[in-house]
DNA sequence: TCACTTTTTAGAATTATTCCAAACAATTGA
DNA sequence: TCAATTGTTTGGAATAATTCTAAAAAGTGA
């Protein structure tokens, strides 16, 4: 594992403080970790690291952009969405222009979904397709 | 397909002025729709139906909870996440507790994804598993 | 109709996130 | 090594989606 420094050299990103601290909170341990914005601040500002909320969320936002995080599940479009079709489908996410399109439960075989741990069900199982215009 | 008065009652939903209109809007033409609720009110209040946005608001939950609508790919923590695991992989999100796990890419097969049109290109595929501890 | 419960409403409050303009730090090239 | 330039950080204000609140209105059952 590459140390904070060094991660952000071969990711092209200058060398500063904050993304150095950011980088070590984030990728020290070389566990895979599922992090809010708040989670960081909060942890780096128990730490006694000042620092402020916006540039966490800037940093976030570099280190997406260099592919040394990825966002999970984010729905790219601030608001929630409903969906009139209420039954098992999946989705096309055009990322360009924010629309979404079904696609039906069929077009997708799974039919070996990995269990949950016990004491928990399966409520939902929605595969979505993130897609471009090129 | 049955008419919005008929739909309220069969979800055992109290049949009030508002709910009528919007279960018009959302099911009339018996199209699968997506919309917000900032979507919902525009429309609403272009026809010159008063309605209060947190009527909106309110109302799409309780069709959720009676099933007529389905949230799309909510993520059900306000926050965005980030995932340092930046391979393709796919996640259990256990929304009694809000965790997220990784499901290795390998776990789910995925051999034929359906296509999207053409000019756009698939940029990720993610599956979220929702889980409810029992 | 009367009492009771559920909804609706407007506006205030909350929360996540972005914007802003100024201060600061890193890099370049003379 | 020093300015000049460019990129980053900062705190606070601004924005946007959503929820809360308490009062008014509407629906329900007897």
């Amino acid at each position: 594992m590459r140390d904070a420094h060094d991660l952000l050299e071969a990711a092209s990103l200058r060398i500063t403080q904050p993304r150095l601290q950011i980088a070590r909170l984030l990728f020290a341990d070389g566990m895979d970790r599922h992090v809010t914005a708040e989670q960081v601040f909060a942890q780096l500002t128990d730490n006694g690291v000042h620092i402020a909320l916006a540039t966490v969320y800037n940093t976030l936002g570099h280190f997406v952009e260099a592919g040394l995080l990825r966002p999970v599940n984010s729905p790219r479009s601030d608001a929630s969405i409903y969906d009139t079709n209420t039954t098992a489908h999946h989705h096309f996410l055009n990322e360009t222009s924010g629309e979404l399109t079904d696609i039906p439960a069929e077009a997708i075989p799974l039919d070996l979904l990995p269990q949950p741990e016990d004491g928990s069900a399966i409520v939902s199982c929605e595969l979505v397709i993130r897609t471009r215009e090129t």
